[in-house]
DNA sequence: CCAAGGCCTGAATG
DNA sequence: ACATTCAGGCCTT
């Protein structure tokens, strides 16, 4: 049976917990979306088609990736080949990067919810005022107008303990410490090394940022639910890392976090973070947790 | 290298 | 009503 790797499932994709700043759009026929990606206002409908405040020609949905081949790359078990059928065309997005670094320093011991009100404040505060069909809309804030606010403005959008790792995230990315259109030219490894030197970035949310925002594949973010996850399906993987039989035990170390990593990545291959978000997005259905 | 504790906040739970 | 728990981690002992 031929399959159609090309529709992009663009509700699925938009509530897969990459993205915060987006809200759908009722109308009588249809659903559309807007959403603010950096300093850029998107407007997605059903069909995936982008219409954008700036046009600036990037690949947001990634249509570029070979979608036939990476589904086949990594669809090893059936596990995976059950996710992928229930949910194709759920994309990977390719998002603007130091939105995308905020968004998940501020989601650590966050809930969707907050971390959405956190940064809508933000860009509310922070951000340029704009139009875009004739709506209104903030962009996210630059990285200087972060590195500019002071540590209780941030605390004020409700960043909590957060707040200065914004700040000192944003400083760096001013002062050129960080340089995005560098790390997304370098392999994970390094792009890796460098991110975690950032305040807020640990293990978890580097692999969101590399993955979401600097166009490394491999990298697949562990946190609770997908330990769970591989608990419960791979417990191969599992075997080096988790020796210890405990109930919810789902935070691991920086050594367990790493051999796990090369672990999936041995076994999904180098498009292994289009599996993680598969597995991620049917276990979150499966759950059935409001989401938003 | 590992374990434990604290951390902002607000929605959900009892 | 009110208190307590808990959430898509990270940093510091």
């Amino acid at each position: 049976m031929m399959q159609d790797f090309n529709t992009v499932n663009v509700e699925a994709t938009i509530q897969s917990g990459q993205v915060f700043l987006w809200q759908k759009q009722e109308t009588k026929t249809d659903g559309f979306w807007y959403g603010v990606n950096g300093q850029d206002v998107l407007m997605v409908g059903n069909n995936g088609k982008i219409r954008s405040l700036k046009k600036d020609g990037s690949d947001f949905f990634r249509r570029n990736d070979d979608l036939e081949r990476i589904i086949r790359t990594i669809s090893k078990d059936a596990t995976t080949k059950k996710a992928v059928r229930r949910y194709l065309g759920l994309r990977l997005m390719d998002q603007d990067p130091f939105q995308c670094m905020i968004s998940f320093i501020a989601s650590s011991n966050s809930n969707i919810q907050r971390i959405k009100n956190c940064l809508e404040r933000l860009s509310k505060r922070f951000g340029q005022r704009v139009e875009f069909d004739k709506k209104e809309f903030f962009v996210f804030p630059t990285p200087k107008a972060l590195a500019d606010a002071s540590v209780e403005e941030i605390t004020e959008c409700g960043a909590g303990y957060r707040s200065k790792f914004i700040r000192s995230a944003s400083e760096m990315v001013v002062k050129g410490r960080i340089d995005f259109d560098r790390l997304r030219r370098m392999e994970y490894a390094q792009t890796r090394e460098e991110i975690r030197a950032v305040p807020g970035i640990g293990n978890k949310v580097a692999d969101c940022i590399m993955l979401f925002s600097l166009n490394k594949l491999e990298a697949f973010p562990l946190d609770r639910w997908m330990i769970r996850i591989l608990r419960r399906y791979y417990p191969d993987l599992c075997i080096k890392t988790t020796t210890k039989k405990t109930t919810a035990m789902t935070t691991i170390t920086d050594r367990q976090y790493e051999l796990l990593h090369e672990g999936i990545v041995d076994h999904f291959g180098r498009y292994a973070g289009y599996a993680q978000q598969f597995l991620f997005k049917m276990e979150r259905e499966n759950f059935g947790r409001g989401w938003l």
